[in-house]
DNA sequence: TGCCTGATTTGAAACGATTCATTCCTTTTC
DNA sequence: GAAAAGGAATGAATCGTTTCAAATCAGGCA
């Protein structure tokens, strides 16, 4: 292994000349490919092998039916003795549709989106479609840098969970021709179509919980208040607050600047330090509540004895944490598979009315809301 | 709305299930809006406007140096005022870069993954590339199709982690002219472009760890030897057990068909019916582990007292799981940014050799494989 | 004034597929 | 046997950019 056979970057010793001609290639057939860039086979080179016009071979590809048996069989055996691969670039140049959707979210490591992501996935490679795939991680300026990149490439349509809380991005491409569907956000009040979770509901199921458990100062974690989410769940816990029988019902909001792991376990410190001291905390999402969760491990703060914790999205791992999280369920996959069947519909000009699909969110409660019997766990 | 027109699926006179979504149509704006599709601005719109030539905007647009202020200021104000977006398809038509790059992985929904794709991307935006995502669940099938779907498209270059063990699949992308990478495979044996981390040394360090606890029948429980990446696992478990002092040593592999929670958990029942029963178990990936410890918390099994438990990859939340998972760390963001990177260099035309880039895995040892002390937990 | 030079600008020819009005063949019909 | 009908195949035009040889322009210099 020691040979110079196949020259690894840190195989250094002599500076290779960067500007000659290499005289030792590669020993495996790889190296100086890219220069003599593989000539990609046309639609005119099957024509010719098959004795045909570009018309025809066109036809086989799009129209198979209108083309006698016995040449469309020249035509395929071409196609698969030159390897042809019809370019899509072309295609798209000629047709108008690039079979691309763009899907842009707010943070491909949240197992949130990742689920999201493959309900749409499923529906949309059935049809072969391509996917893209944006993480803006909660940027509005990146968000603007991907919607350029998918307008440049035409995409057909696309599925995004926008950063900001007003729908003026997602308008803005609406009204320039490009069909869109929100993700985890209603667009009925811009009469877009969306595909989401009653997210009020969803908050006031958590606090009102709660409430029910007999805290009464109890604190929401809760991401910045440019995005939608954090807003209505926001008020979902506000009104569960003033419904609360008890008047001394109370709600601390504290305002981090992600919904990520970290942010949520650096929000502990204000946590603990609230006047008067929350004993219950709702996250905005579960990557914020895992991250409270280690930070009152590393205080010493006993969950759910002395704080109870409840998280929201109930990603897959919510029930396998130590403790266990509560949290409020939304049908991910659904929502992924939901908001691209709608998004197809629009895209293939099937009959369509813009509309929003609503789901209903659920309460899965779990030890760490829970407080624990007082007799000794099952030691046996 | 009750004539035929537009039947939407749940509209009915039913009551709402609570599984089934809530659809709202939206009033607004709707219906035959793209039929009249929004007429594309071109190049040549700009032109007249601006008093050029298309020569000037294609040069204002690449090669804004030669060409003398005055009529680009005049061109620039041109493309904004008419709200000018380039046509990608077109541009990759004439020049033959799609400024696009396949990704390629097993399973989007696994964390390890989703962070190399953060890497990959977060270097990759920077220079506008657009990525296309591709999950094949671990289904050679799926990934043909994939690489179809990408060849059609004509991305510049792939980042993949191959469904097979052998490279056929990535080679045939090479040959076929698509710059390639591996992404957690070496490809150093066939020439190709690769970013890894070396799961023979991985799988010997978990082993190693438990037999050095003291353990002698050990069970691996593994993915589908189609994999590299279990075969790999595998054999360093095996190196292990040949070095282990103690000739009592044994392992036991438990092959399940994928490599999820779900599988994990199942794989608990050969693991429990064993003989010799084995008393640690070291899982092909931390899903797996996830899924193992479900499962053994179901059937009562205390892990570490009765079954040791160590996974592979590390994801975030190993660390937060009951009890907190061993496992072997694997410089995820790394890996996407070193793949990415390469990648890059080749589709660039940088001076460039293929290369195997390697990195070290590492052992995290954690509660599931920790002996708990003898006293009591800090009750206080 | 006339010629030369270098800086700008122009516009026609690609790129690779799809469309569609024509042309070319067979059959069928009378 | 001629005409009509209809099925197949053709190929030029087109999509929106980029490229590049050629045309144009503005000074500078003798």
């Amino acid at each position: 292994m020691t040979n110079g056979d196949l020259p690894t970057s840190l195989h250094d010793g002599t500076p290779v000349n960067r500007l000659g001609p290499v005289e030792r290639r590669n020993s495996s057939s790889s190296g100086a490919d890219h220069t003599s860039a593989k000539r990609r086979v046309t639609i005119r080179e099957v024509a010719n092998l098959a004795q045909v016009s570009l018309g025809t071979v066109s036809n086989v590809l799009n129209n198979p039916l209108v083309v006698a048996p016995a040449t469309r069989k020249r035509v395929l055996d071409a196609i698969d003795s030159t390897r042809f691969v019809r370019n899509t670039a072309a295609h798209q140049l000629r047709v108008g549709k690039s079979r691309t959707i763009g899907v842009v979210l707010l943070d491909i490591a949240n197992p949130f989106f990742t689920e999201i992501v493959r309900g749409a996935e499923h529906v949309l490679r059935e049809q072969d479609y391509a996917l893209m795939l944006c993480s803006t991680d909660e940027s509005a300026k990146r968000e603007r840098r991907y919607f350029r990149v998918l307008e440049e490439h035409r995409v057909d349509g696309i599925l995004v969970c926008p950063v900001d809380s007003d729908l003026e991005s997602a308008v803005a491409l609406v009204a320039s021709g490009i069909p869109t569907v929100l993700l985890d956000r209603d667009g009925s009040s811009h009469g877009l179509c969306s595909a989401a979770v009653d997210d009020i509901r969803g908050a006031e199921l958590a606090a009102d919980h709660l409430f029910e458990l007999g805290h009464q100062a109890i604190a929401l974690v809760n991401g910045p208040a440019t995005i939608r989410q954090c807003i209505d769940r926001k008020e979902g816990a506000r009104r569960s607050v003033q419904r609360a029988r008890c008047r001394s019902a109370s709600l601390k909001e504290i305002v981090v600047g992600a919904l990520t792991i970290d942010q949520g376990e650096a929000a502990v410190v204000a946590l603990l330090a609230a006047e008067p001291r929350p004993s219950a905390v709702m996250c905005a999402n579960d990557l914020l509540a895992f991250g409270v969760l280690r930070g009152l491990a590393a205080a010493g703060v006993a969950v759910p004895e002395e704080m109870a914790v409840v998280g929201y999205d109930d990603v897959v791992f919510a029930s396998m944490l130590s403790p266990s999280l509560s949290s409020v369920r939304q049908p991910k996959y659904e929502l992924g598979v939901a908001a691209a069947e709608l998004l197809l519909e629009e895209v293939t000009g099937a009959p369509h009315e813009h509309r929003a699909i609503r789901f209903e969110p659920e309460l899965v409660v779990r030890a760490s809301s829970t407080p624990r019997p007082v007799s000794a766990p099952p030691t046996n």
